[in-house]
This record gives structure tokens, C-alpha cells and sequence, in this order.
DNA sequence: GATGAATGAGCGTTCATTCAT
DNA sequence: CATGAATGAACGCTCATTCAT
């Protein structure tokens, strides 16, 4: 029932949805809808939370997969269940990235609040990728790596969508590369 | 009267925004918006031409500056209009880069459109400023760069709302610094 | 079970009340409600039909008290009864009396119908206890009266249940006395 | 626009009346409605309000009529403009005193203060009638027989509606009897 | 026989849009 | 030309009512 609400709200803002396309794509009534979430705020939070909660879950997993080959980069893997994640489910990615940016409201702060999860995610495994090579990374650069870690790869996922002859494995091998040389010319920048 | 929609059209999404709240701005009448723009989706449409002309032409500006000092980076002074551009016009790029995914309409093409002028201005910058040592540059691979570019000067844009302490200088420094070695990478990875 | 209802319908009038309230109030759930009592108009006379009965019955057994004192004014003892009810069920007179005024449908008859049982009442007391005395009662006066008295008595009960130290006992006395009063006022008027 | 209002609401209760219906019979569209009243609440309360107002003033104007002969009651008059009133405007009167009946909400407060308004002013016409041959009356006194003439008039008010062969003239003669003889009951009662 | 789950119908409210002035 | 006033259409939400269990 949240999968029907999310693919109706992938393919238009908050406001162009209505209740009836939510009901009518989930195969049942508005007041069923209302019975269980209880309003479209409801809903449109229960879409984007859920979705957070998978995409956070998927990366997880492949970070700390226990079959992974040994030496492999934990980093690149978790940037490469992030591709699968967005290309596989293009319209989680939509509604989490793309529709979540209503500026007032209490929405906003709610689905700001879910996608600072989403950054905080790749903060923590950028932090623990470079443990012990580059401890004296400020918390802050941190934090800004990882917003431009996400937004580019969102810049990829997007290009993805349009090139599908690409493979989600090369850009996720591009985005790490990126990531890791932001990271040398991050330190570069601020330890001489 | 565009002005007063662009404001506007900044403080809340396309639906959230009501006419007589762009005619109040304006200082005007809702029949005298229709009698010049023609419908709401029309304003909204001068409003993301405009804007992207506006900041097209900055940046170009800035690339083409007779006055500029010899050795500098091309790039690194379209980068710093760039930002001067996001951070001196908050509303503009609002409405440019984060209020216009629509539903699939005629306006999602229009808006659409409009961001790859965009990025086609930025990929046009990458390769004048590469031409001579990058000859051999995939357009393909200068396209995605020129998004990757726009997608990171957002992020950096972002940050730069919420940390008023930093430098739009500095910021226009980094992206630059990034695209470069994002370059030097895509080279490398292509022509060994 | 319609002890809840009628709980329920005093708190607000009957479009306000909901049938989950109703059911939540009575401890068991819609369905069972309209197997019941068939629907909401059929929950609503059933109150106002059962409240009726009750409050007749309770003015008719003070009225025929075999324990009363010999000399006692029966019209005195039924207005004493209708104060102790309408004061020890402030709920039942409530959906009696102020609640009963709906649309034209077939509830507004069903409800004027048993409120005129209560002023047909009160008319039959005014009647009995007169006998002898005013023979000669147009009883188009008499229904006349009787409607005056229960307005009276109404207004009295509104005084009551705000000025709670004010005792039913005189309450009962005034209004006894002022329809005395009425009564020899109207002979005036109608024989010289 | 309010008559058709108080029309409209004089046929049912708040709940039952659509804005549909008030626009139809006031022959205009509910956006026009609401941009004039605000909302159904408003609309309610500017008829409750407006007919007070109306009442009042006709029971005023009756009271203080230059032309009337010299011996007349006061009282008379008043009530005497008060069934004109309510026979007249027979729709204002079930507004004002059968439908403003609501328990709950910010509605309730409102109009028990309009109808408090009402009795206020006949508690004034008693005061300013009796001055000098019952100043010992108990303040409280007057509320409860001013309550009590509402009330008995109002019953009067439904018997004209039901019998037109009776005049309000009649009837005016014996609200103001019925008031005067429970004004010496009153008296008596207090001081032997 | 009793109920959790479902829904058709309808309401109050808003907004982009258009006449009549 | 500019505007005050008006509205058709649609939306979020609720509730009396009914099946399937």
C-alpha cells in the first residue's frame, strides 16, 4: 500500500497527487487509506521514511557483507548497493530526493530530517573507510565530502537512468575514485 | 512583476503558491498577471527562462571578463559567478534548480530544457578550457562531468546557506580543483 | 445499550455524534448497533421514544403515589417528579428536549409526536386536578396551558443546573403555583 | 445573503444545511459565500448575530414608541413587538432559539452569549417596569422570571404558529398577565 | 451472532481562471 | 487598460453503512 503511494508520488509533487490516484494505484478506497495512514501528510512521510530505512539498509548490508572478498573497498561497495538501490528502484530514489524539498511546513522538516540520515550514512562510512589514514580529518570537511558524495552520485544515478547501456558497477567505481581523490585534495588542502 | 513571482515562487513549490499571493508581491491585480504572463504555468515558465538567462549570463560574463588577470582559470572564475550568483540570488536558484520537477506536463520539458542549458553552458566550459591538452575527451564524458560539476556546486551551494562563515572564493576553488582531478581521473581511465 | 447512546447523543447534537462513538460508549462495535437498531435514526427515536417512557412513567407514579400524604396537590407532586428526573437525568431531558429538532424527514414527526405525549401528559394532570373546580376548561386552554407549563418547567431546569443550591422542592413549588396561577388568570378570561 | 442564510438554516440544523443549499437560495456560488463570510461558522454566527440584533431592536423601538398612549404598559408593548417579531420572522425565531442549541465548540459560547442577550434585555424591560413598586426585587429574581417569560413566550410563539386564528395581541396580554401575576407571587414569596 | 475492514457519497474549503465594469 | 467580483472544478477528509469472516 506505501509501494503504490510512492509510485504515484514518483510521478508528481506533493500537491499534484491526489488521495483518489494513491487509493485507485493501491486497488482500494480512500477511506481505507485514511484508516491506515491517516493523512496525506502521513502517507507522504510513511513514503519517505520507509524508503530512507531501505536504502540505509541496502548500503548497511553490503558495507558489512560478510562474503565480500577480502580486500576489497568497503566504501566502493557500499556506493555500489547505493546504484543498485537507486537504478532498481528509481522511484524511491525519486520520492526521497527529488520530491522531498518542500521548503516550509512540517513536512520539510521531517523529510530534511530523513535525508540528513541519508548523509550522516555515508559520513560514518567515509569516516570509517579512512580511519586510521586520515585521522585528522575535521568532522566538518567530513560532513561536506559526504554531501558531495551524494549529490554525485545522484548526478550519476540520473545519468544511469538516461544511459542504460552504463553499468551501475562503473559509476560506482567512478564515484569512489572521486571520493577518494576529494579526500587526498581534501587533506591536501588543509595539512601541507 | 517577474521579480514578484520569482520571490515568490521561492518560498513555497509550485502548488503551495497562489496567484494573489504573486499579484500582492507585485503589487498588482490577478487579471493583469494573466493579461501579460498568461497562466500560472506561464509565469512560472518566465520565471525559470529568466532566471537561467540571468545566470547564464553571469557566468559567461565572468568567463569572458577582458579585465581578468592573464593566467587565471577560466573555469575556476565561471565556478566563482556561479556561486556569487547562487549565494547573491538565494530565490533564483531555488526556483531554478530545486522547484522545477514537476509532473510530466508541458512544463517539466520546458524546465527541463532549461537545466541542460545549464549544464550545456558548463560542459561548453569544460571543453574550452580543456581544448589542447584533453583533445581527446569523450562529449559523452565532458557531459557527465558537466553535470557531476553542477550537481557538486549545488551541494557546495547548500553548505554555503547553512555556513555563512565560508567564502564563496573558497568554495569556487574547491569545485574547480574537483573538476580537474575529476578530469585528470576520466583520462586516465580512458587513455592510459 | 442505548443507555450509551443516549449518554453519547447528550453531548452534542445528533449529526455531531458519530456512530463510532455510540459503539465505543456501549463497548461493542457498529455492526452489532445495527443489527440492533437499524440505523442512526432508529438508535435516535429509540432514545427519544425510551426517555419518554420513563420520564411519563416517573411523573405518573408520583402523581398516583398511594404513600402520599392525604391533602397534597398531585399537580404539585407530578411537577416535584418531572424536576427530580429532569435533574437526576440531565441526559435523557437533554436528547428530550433540546435535541429533537431535526429536518423535516420522518424523525422531526416521530420526535414531535413524543413530545407532545409529555405535554398530552401534563394536559391530562391539569385536567384531573382541575376537575371539579373548572369544569368549564376550554381544552384547547388546557393544552395551552399544559405547553406553558413544560416550557416553564424547562426554563426552570436550565436555572437549576446552573444554580446547583437551588432545590428541586421549590422549583416544584414555583412552577405549581405559577400554573394555579395561570389557571385562575385563564377562567378570568374566558368566564366573567 | 444572510436572509437566504437564515432561511436555509431555519429549515434544519447546523449540520444538515450544505453551503450548496445557502448558495443556491441566496443565487450564488459558495466561493462567493465564503469570500463574504468567511466560513459556515461565520455565516451562522452573522445570522444568529444579525437576528438578535434585529429582535432586539424591534422590542426597543416598542418599548420607548413616542407615539404610544400614555397608560399603556411598557411591558406590554415589548412583548407585544416581541410576538410581532416572532410571527412575522417566524424563520429568524427558530434560527435564533431552536437551532442555536449546540453543546460544544467555539459556536456554543457565542450564541449563548447572543441569546443570554435576549433575556438580558426583557430582564431590563422588567427592571425598568417595576422600578418603584418592587425595588426590593432580588437581582437573581428578575434573571429567573425574565428566563421564564422567554420561555413562556417562546411556548406562546409555537401555539400562534400552530393556530393563526389566535391574535398576538391576545397573546402579548397574557405573557404580560402571566409576568405580573409571577412578579407579586415572587414578591409574596420573599417579602410576607 | 459479533466484528474488522472496506467504501460510496458527500461536505467544507480553495484556487486558477474569467467576465463586466 | 486594469480590476473587483464571481465561479467551476477539484481536493482532503469523514461517516453511516455493509460485507466477509
Amino acid at each position: 500500500m506505501i509501494d503504490a503511494a510512492v509510485t504515484v508520488f514518483s510521478r508528481g509533487d506533493y500537491h499534484t497527487v491526489s488521495m483518489e490516484e494513491i487509493a485507485a494505484e493501491a486497488g482500494t478506497s480512500k477511506p481505507t487509506m485514511y484508516q491506515y495512514l491517516g493523512s496525506k501528510e502521513g502517507i507522504f512521510a510513511a513514503c519517505v521514511r520507509r524508503e530512507t530505512d531501505r536504502l540505509i539498509e541496502a548500503v548497511r548490508a553490503a558495507v558489512h557483507d560478510p562474503h565480500a572478498p577480502a580486500g576489497e573497498d568497503p566504501l566502493r561497495r557500499g556506493m555500489h548497493a547505493f546504484f543498485a538501490f537507486v537504478t532498481g528502484n528509481r522511484e524511491s530514489w525519486t520520492v526521497l530526493y527529488r520530491r522531498a524539498a518542500l521548503r516550509g511546513g512540517p513536512l520539510a522538516e521531517e523529510t530534511a530530517r530523513l535525508r540528513d540520515r541519508v548523509v550522516a550514512e555515508v559520513a560514518g562510512l567515509i569516516t570509517a573507510c579512512t580511519s586510521g589514514d586520515y585521522d585528522d580529518l575535521d568532522p566538518r570537511d567530513t560532513q561536506l565530502l559526504a554531501r558531495i558524495a551524494v549529490s554525485t552520485a545522484d548526478a550519476f544515478a540520473d545519468w544511469l537512468l538516461e544511459h542504460p547501456e552504463e553499468s551501475p558497477e562503473a559509476m560506482a567505481g567512478h564515484v569512489t575514485e572521486l571520493t577518494w581523490s576529494h579526500l587526498r585534495a581534501r587533506r591536501g588542502a588543509t595539512s601541507p
